[in-house]
DNA sequence: TGCGGCTATTG
DNA sequence: CACAATAGCCGCAG
């Protein structure tokens, strides 16, 4: 047992020469690291095992699975994977991105890695992808008799199994095979050793996971979006830990003059609250002030003192008061007063105060997907910022923002992945509405309309009739959208072109008049239609993010926000125009490898700025 | 206290 | 107000 960080790394590096090779980690800042690796017996493939079968951690049964545990404080451990990752850039094994945002926090950014509650999600759809559950799925147990994590009185419990366990390689599992829940909460990281099994069991999912890539419908392209989401797990751990430049003096220039100065206490909030409700309530007749003041926040409220001044409506959207507005002066009122309160509750100094750092960078949390599609999401307002407010995101001084965005992705992704050749060739053009009108002999206008329609599930308005069109003009595009949204409606499985599960267990018509029951069929039709395409989309973009991410890392060239298929990535100025053409080349590579063979045409909009609220769009 | 509904912002 | 998301506030059930 070495007792020195470097003869550790010598040791682990003496089991493990090749480059590329998957390494399990469990790491605790005051613990230490544990390691697993599955590696071949030293003499060979035994010749009398007369018939080897796979396992059900899907590796190599020849392979003996190898772990190595070290404590030592966080420095020490964070030198100690550097020095591993230096060496041989392994496939870092994590069991969720909560590993990638420890590590970027303390310094180490991974080239590549495996992560379990990405590929999950990926395989199996949903949000929950916990050790206990992807655990019980990789080992094709039961999910009903899961272990409530909750309910767990400890260790004692389990204690004669787990005594047994803390000796050998076998993980922490209970005899019904599901892991043990005291592991899961506490025990994993209670010694070095324990680190090392924890890492042994990561080892064996992931093994898992790999053998149910192979046997699936399409193993090399569901694999490799299984690489690209571990790597976008990465990006996001970077996108979290590092925020958004923004200049904190242009944003509370921004709320003052929407809000006003920044109240010094909470009677000068109260006191501008009262004063704005005013001029909203000052509209109205004074019977109607005589009782409670009417609160503007209330819908229901907002609606009875609408119809006290004779305007009735369904709702109070914005939408259906704006043709209202010469109505009475009361409309344009409350939308402008709706506009400062959205600012002052959502983006007001409030939103500054927990978000933005003394840094200047605003900061939420990303994660690689959302629990339907597959789209990256973020919190914090990373990705609804209203457009006003982006001319406080600011490049650091001697960095500018390389901008990039995605022309017209989703159509373009539906001729990928229906391989519709008539709608691949309407590719071609970089305005590919335009061929689509041609064709159908209509405007551009309605063409993109019926394009669009199409891929929402719109089945009314204007676009109705291009629709037919479009069906005689791309059939097999059409009939993908169609197929997918009639496995919608009657709740069949369905999976995205690069292997995302799209649940489609809400199907619950219990209690339901027919009528709700066709109309919920029809919108988990709509549902489904969709989520084949911007799922598809999202897979397209993650590999171009992601491949910006590693052919950049030279360039120190930072990714600082995704947003669907935007791109912002700050850069030394030095380097903006390396920068702008690696990606644009990072976008032909992700999208050869992504659908090598269709021959539909991707581009992007590329800029460089200082300021993101000055791209021209 | 938790959750659905309403409203607003974005792609 | 087609598809998706986050976020804040209100009103109501428990």
């Amino acid at each position: 047992m070495p007792d020195q960080p470097h003869e550790f790394v010598d040791e682990v590096l003496s089991v493990i020469a090749n480059r590329g090779v998957s390494i399990a980690l469990a790491v605790h800042p005051e613990v230490g690291v544990g390691l697993a690796v599955a590696v071949p017996p030293p003499e060979g493939p035994s010749i009398h095992d007369p018939a080897p079968t796979a396992d059900s951690s899907g590796h190599d049964p020849e392979h003996e699975v190898r772990s190595f545990a070290f404590a030592a404080d966080e420095t020490t451990s964070i030198a100690i994977l550097r020095a591993i990752e230096n060496a041989i850039r392994p496939r870092w094994v994590l069991w969720s991105a909560d590993t990638a945002v420890a590590l970027t926090r303390a310094g180490l950014r991974l080239a590549t890695c495996w992560d379990i509650a990405a590929v999950h999600r990926l395989l199996h759809g949903g949000w929950r992808a916990d050790p206990a559950l992807v655990w019980a799925t990789t080992h094709d147990l039961a999910l009903d008799t899961l272990p409530d994590p909750a309910r767990t009185t400890g260790p004692d419990l389990f204690s004669q199994l787990t005594a047994e366990t803390a000796e050998g390689q076998a993980p922490p599992s209970l005899s019904d095979g599901h892991l043990d829940p005291s592991w899961v909460a506490e025990r994993w990281h209670e010694s070095p050793r324990n680190l090392a099994m924890w890492a042994t069991s990561a080892l064996r999912v992931e093994g898992a996971q790999q053998r149910d890539l192979a046997r699936s419908q399409e193993p090399e392209r569901y694999a490799a979006t299984a690489r690209a989401e571990s790597a976008t797990a990465l990006l996001c751990a970077e996108m979290t830990v590092d925020g958004l430049p923004l200049d904190s003096t242009v944003a509370t220039a921004l709320i003052a003059t929407t809000v006003g100065v920044r109240p010094t206490n909470e009677f000068e909030a109260a006191a501008a609250r009262t004063e704005r409700d005013a001029t909203v309530l000052r509209h109205l007749p004074d019977h109607i002030l005589a009782g409670a003041r009417p609160d503007l926040r209330s819908p229901g409220q907002v609606k009875s003192i609408l119809r006290s001044v004779g305007i009735e409506v369904p709702d109070t959207r914005a939408w259906r008061l704006e043709p209202l507005r010469d109505l009475h002066p009361i409309i344009p009122a409350l939308l402008e007063w709706r506009r400062i309160e959205r600012v002052s509750t959502t983006y007001g100094y409030a939103w500054l105060d927990e978000h933005v750092g003394a840094d200047d960078r605003l900061r939420g949390s990303w994660s690689t997907s959302d629990g339907a599609a597959g789209r990256m999401t973020a919190s914090a307002g990373l990705h609804n910022l209203p457009t006003e407010m982006r001319v406080a995101v600011l490049a650091e001084s001697g960095h500018v923002f390389v901008r990039a965005d995605l022309g017209q992705i989703e159509p373009r992704v539906l001729a990928a992945v229906s391989g519709d050749d008539s709608l691949t060739r309407a590719t071609a053009d970089a305005d590919m509405y335009q061929p689509v009108a041609e064709r159908l002999s209509v405007d551009r206008a309605t063409a993109k309309v019926a394009v669009l329609g199409a891929m929402y599930g719109q089945t009314t308005g204007h676009g109705a009739a291009a629709l037919r069109g479009l069906r005689a003009n791309y059939p097999v595009a059409m009939r993908y959208l169609e197929d997918a949204d009639r496995a919608g409606q009657v709740g069949r499985e369905l999976r995205t072109f690069g292997g995302r599960r799209i649940r489609m267990d809400q199907l619950n018509v219990e209690g339901m008049t027919d009528q709700q029951a066709r109309a919920r069929s029809a919108a988990q039709g709509r549902y489904a239609r969709n989520a084949t395409v911007q799922g598809a989309a999202a897979e397209l973009f993650k590999l171009w993010a992601v491949t910006v991410r590693a052919r950049g890392r030279e360039m120190d060239a930072r990714i600082v926000l995704c947003l669907h298929d935007e791109l912002l990535v700050h850069v030394r100025s030095e380097v903006s125009s390396a920068a702008t053409q690696l990606v644009a080349e990072c976008l032909q590579e992700a999208a050869r490898r992504w659908a090598p063979v269709t021959g539909v045409r991707f581009l992007a909009d590329i800029s460089v700025l200082d300021r993101w609220g000055d791209a021209k769009d």
